[in-house]
DNA sequence: CCGTATTTGTCCGTATGTATG
DNA sequence: ACATACATACGGACAAATACG
């Protein structure tokens, strides 16, 4: 059986007792939500669950309850947990949170630029124009996720970074995700640009304006691809 | 004893079977933080609450996993769960994703303005106008409260909405909060009055730099507060 | 429509860890 | 430093609601 395999993997966590049952199920049943091992829709069954992780339905309930709350899954009384499922709608409403929230880091980054942030920017920039040349998307995206991070985490707002991954999560939720991740990279990086120079410059106003603009452009393609596919149905 | 008071209010909510005990009990919690009953840094108690409200422990616990996700509490391990206490720099932080928000909502509201929101929205701000001159801030804080909700609200997002609020709620466990409710009705209502020409202009981005600027300013007034405070000390 | 099986909601007991004299 | 008191972490049992044949 492939128990014995889970149990291994918590008790890892169970050995160095500095973290409760709870907080290690959450974040394993969030791991699985975001790889799709948990599919939108699906219901999560607590005596499957404290089967597969040998512990009781206590710690598991707690956990599910803290991912209702961060959004993850949805909790229907008397009927159970389930993955949370985006709609389209859902999906754009989200869009709009994360391009504040960007916006607001690009803002908060530009008034606190140095020379090292700037190089290190830079970089990622100047490779993606490399890799976008080649057209390579699956070299280009952990970069475009790296440049992104980079930004939020130094714009030096831990409560900001904390807020902008929860959304970034969520919209894993989004079945047509895929549907957007392709779809002009070097499009894209000419928008980077525009947001390195912002910051650069040391201007908070064109900074967040770059940034927002940014992620408002992704929305628009996420709505067009979306558009497209309920028109080919 | 009061114990048959709290679960009277709780037995309210159980007669309608629609909601748990968990979600009841999370309800009850908040607000108990939110109006300062239970007070920032002060341990919530699992025996104490399950008397009080003569239930088990297991539903409180769910209850507070759940509040421990909002960031409205902080649970440590084998010590217990206490009612999470901002600091200066968290409180700054808020203001900055406030700002984010609310300038993203007044973007929104812009771009689907109408005469009916637009004439709500002049009520408000002419009605607090009335109120500064005289100088009464308990009139004015209700006013004031509306008018950011409304804005919110209407814009049509309800996942910013939600996310808003939950950062308008955290603020009320910053004990410095006192400090900045006062100072300058006159002055917050020119800031309104900036805001409600651009949402009545449709410009988007004007929209959200006014609003975004609201919040900043207010940031800048609380940085203000607690530093004169902390030269009195 | 009814009865059964399954699942969730709630409660309580025990073990373990923490604070305090 | 030690022992005691106390709180939390977890497990397991029972009752109630739901799903399914």
């Amino acid at each position: 059986m492939d128990v014995k395999n889970e149990l291994s993997h918590l008790n890892d966590l169970s050995v160095v007792k500095s973290v409760s049952l709870t907080s290690a199920l959450e974040k394993e049943l969030e791991r699985l939500i975001l790889t799709g091992e948990l599919e939108p829709g699906e219901r999560i069954n607590e005596i499957h669950l404290s089967n597969r992780f040998g512990t009781s339905r206590g710690p598991i309930r707690e956990a599910t309850r803290s991912l209702e709350a961060k959004g993850l899954v949805e909790v229907v009384r008397n009927r159970g947990v389930f993955v949370r499922r985006l709609s389209v709608q859902d999906a754009i409403e989200i869009y709009d949170v994360r391009a504040a929230l960007f916006g607001q880091a690009g803002r908060l980054l530009a008034e606190r630029m140095n020379d090292e942030l700037l190089a290190e920017l830079t970089r990622l920039v100047d490779e993606m124009d490399v890799v976008a040349e080649r057209g390579s998307f699956d070299d280009y995206y952990p970069l475009n996720l790296a440049f992104h991070n980079f930004i939020v985490t130094s714009a030096g707002n831990r409560t900001l970074t904390a807020e902008y991954h929860r959304f970034v999560n969520k919209l894993h939720l989004f079945r047509a995700r895929a549907l957007v991740q392709g779809g002009g990279l070097a499009v894209s990086n000419r928008e980077h640009r525009a947001m390195l120079e912002a910051l650069a410059s040391g201007d908070g106003d064109r900074a967040q304006m770059t940034h927002w603009r940014h992620v408002a452009l992704a929305k628009r393609r996420v709505i067009a691809a979306v558009d497209g596919a309920s028109r080919i149905d």
